[in-house]
DNA sequence: TTACAATTGTTATAATTTTCACATAATAAT
DNA sequence: ATTATTATGTGAAAATTATAACAATTGTAA
């Protein structure tokens, strides 16, 4: 089969275009050109086309693009032609605030179920929902087909949670937690880590502040 | 002046090494081996020591590094050696759990205060501290001397804080509402985007299930 | 002392990613 | 019809980043 190798770095870019498209499509623009949305999402119109050369031919040479047709593809090649039910593990500070997210739901994500080792916790309503024990995680995921978990458990059960949800049959992690879990290989984990993006800020903060001596 | 141009790819490992010296540290270990540390964090041992090779020689050969002593390297190349107060706009869901969020004190960072638009929530209390009218947004920051600001707010509202923020002098943002923002050119800003990670994932478990038909 | 083992710092090489430039195709104007 | 204009798709070049290999240095043991 041909192995199609696409860069992370473009995956990224296409989901930041097809939430652009998204708005100008309901804005009701029908045509944009790479250059519009280069400019709309900052980046280099060369750079929107090379990306989209990875998944095929979308537009139309001295016309452009067709913003509906195109915001239909990047979804599908996003995967977002389906619905993903997410299972939240952690229903402290950060747990409750992605339960309730309505962001969530925009892109076809849904909050499935919620858990939380501590029994004080469990039973508790987060929205529609009732936080459930940590030990009905294999089988609620399971019946539900939930392929993808999050981690929003204090650090030090991070990679317990982790453990659980690879045994689980969980294919895919979003971790909150700031630690490098270990998973197989087969794993695809991303990690949210607000620390290392705020020392990408202090960083180079401090870099300019050097340059200005 | 010489020009330290550093990949940002390698300030992300940085902020991880870091971390992962805070632990060794806290744990006792006195000495570690560039390969100990690759392990530790999933990366090459080459890529450790390339990295570390942008800002200095931290190491001895035949023997390693000085785990107290690489983690205050790295904590003051972070720009950690000093405090960095944070001011968050957006109290909702979100904006509480940051400013309750122990993460954030752990390496400097402290919420020093929070606003908003909706007069129902200023006044309330969020921890220690009293939401302030987002009207106050200048004064204050300029005040307690913030340089990073944290913007929470609805989507709709986020490009206007933004601008609050350029102009009161704030040099960094981090932003959590899925929007390209339009800064000047000297403003560093990052975005924490929830729907991007998540959809790296669906990429991703996409393609696999694709491959494996 | 000398040889050996360990591990860094660095140079060279390879891989990846981005940018550039332009041939190609579609539309509009003359 | 013909020409001009616009904007895509792509191959080649440039830039960036990662990997690999190894010389240099330190500590240790014979
Ligand atoms: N709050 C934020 O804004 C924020 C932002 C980024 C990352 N994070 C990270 O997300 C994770 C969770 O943060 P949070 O603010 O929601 O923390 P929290 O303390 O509000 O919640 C922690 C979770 O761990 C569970 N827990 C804590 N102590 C426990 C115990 N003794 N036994 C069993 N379970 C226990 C709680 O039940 C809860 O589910 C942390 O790793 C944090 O660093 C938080
Ligand atoms: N909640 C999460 O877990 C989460 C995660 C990632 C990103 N985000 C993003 O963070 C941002 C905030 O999310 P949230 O969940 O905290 O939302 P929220 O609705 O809980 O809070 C929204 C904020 O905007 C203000 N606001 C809302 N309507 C307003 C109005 N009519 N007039 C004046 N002010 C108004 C509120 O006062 C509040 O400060 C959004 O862009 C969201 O996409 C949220």
């Amino acid at each position: 089969m041909k192995t199609l190798r696409v860069p992370e770095a473009t995956v990224t870019r296409m989901s930041i275009y097809s939430r652009f498209l998204e708005r100008l499509d309901r804005n009701g623009m029908t045509t944009i050109s790479s250059n519009e949305i280069a400019d709309g999402v900052g980046v280099s119109p060369a750079q929107v086309r090379k990306d989209l050369a990875y998944f095929g031919e979308f537009g139309t040479r001295g016309v452009g693009y067709n913003v509906q047709t195109l915001l239909k593809y990047t979804l599908k090649i996003l995967g977002l032609n389906q619905a993903w039910p997410l299972a939240i593990v952690g229903s402290g500070n950060l747990g409750q605030a992605l339960s309730t997210s309505r962001g969530f739901n925009a892109r076809g994500f849904r909050v499935a179920c919620v858990f939380d080792y501590d029994a004080k916790r469990v039973g508790k309503r987060i929205g529609q929902l009732l936080v459930q024990p940590i030990a009905q995680f294999p089988e609620l995921t399971r019946k539900e087909n939930i392929r993808i978990g999050v981690i929003a458990v204090r650090n030090s059960l991070a990679q317990e949670v982790a453990n659980i949800m690879v045994q689980s049959g969980v294919q895919s992690i979003l971790n909150f937690a700031p630690i490098t879990l270990r998973v197989p290989a087969d794993m695809e984990i991303r990690n949210v880590d607000l620390s290392i993006t705020l020392e990408l800020l202090t960083f180079n903060v401090g870099l300019k502040a050097a340059q200005s001596l």
